[in-house]
DNA sequence: CGAATCTCAGCGCAACTGAGATCG
DNA sequence: CCGATCTCAGTTACGCTGAGATTC
């Protein structure tokens, strides 16, 4: 699969020959490479956990909460997903034994997703995994992982992200 | 739908409490982030041409060749992506006259796609808008973007990207 | 014969639209 | 009554597996 050669330092150059801006398209065409190259190697270590990164990412968020519980909604909110994604990403982890689904204390309209004991067990797996892996980024030292979250804070922010 | 806060940075400072390798959980999360950002204001201003980044990418992959035409596979090896859906990239931009496919001079086996004048003005005309939107990099300036594709790039290579 | 190249059918996953039910 | 919250049905898209046809 191996290319003897860097498409996208061929890309560049070609690209220098009738367009500008090659520094924005070097760095655009990394940022989707190496994404699709780390979510790769991401997925096919919970792949045997039976989770994908999305599902790996809801558990984290409902771990992390206090109550081990959140609303769908503010779920959506944090991970960004389309309100009925989360619908679907909750209805496979229920249907794994990972969540259940609980009534909202004083908002009959909203539904809490609880993480369950086997939940945590598995994100506790799973995690082991992927820190083993260095989440597919041990090729960067911590300053440099650094370096990368910090380059693309002003990104997110310019996006509205935050 | 913005937060006043950086969810990612929350997560953080949960995610100290329990394990470490905090830096690379950072960066992983902040590159998903924005990827999907930056994708979707890609796709956003293609749309309108009737394209997807991914078909876009073909496009001008065969606008920088030689002969303005390559063997469906070749294409595979440098975009990364599964032989079915070059198929499939190629069947979309075939309908929409952007490509025609033709046979191989010499080996029988391969099919090659070919860009045509429609296809040659269309990425004209996406790349200005392209340009135009900095690729949805604006908010970094080119030392910070040559920045991001030195960091990414040891990552692509210990992926075996080339 | 094995290997390479492309296509097709089918599956899984995810995102979206539009509609509806429930409730604040 | 309006808006918020979630669910469901249906559509679209993409990536992959497995199979097959053709050709080197």
């Amino acid at each position: 699969m191996g290319l003897d050669f860097d498409p996208i330092e061929e890309a560049s150059r070609q690209w220098a020959l009738h367009w500008d801006k090659v520094p924005a398209m070097h760095a655009v065409t990394s940022l989707m490479r190496v994404q699709q190259l780390v979510l790769a190697h991401l997925d096919s270590i919970l792949k045997p956990h039976g989770l994908t990164f999305a599902r790996y990412e809801a558990l984290v968020l409902l771990v992390f909460s206090s109550q081990g519980s959140l609303p769908m909604g503010k779920m959506g909110e944090r991970l960004q997903v389309h309100p009925t994604s989360i619908t679907s990403i909750i209805n496979r982890l229920e249907s794994a034994g990972l969540v259940v689904r609980r009534q909202h204390p004083v908002d009959r309209r909203a539904v809490l997703a609880e993480v369950t004991p086997a939940g945590r067990a598995l994100v506790e797996e799973a995690t082991a995994d992927l820190l083993a892996a260095d989440f597919g980024l041990s090729a960067l030292s911590d300053e440099q992982l650094e370096a990368v979250s910090s380059l693309l804070l002003p990104i997110r922010r310019a996006a509205g992200d935050f």
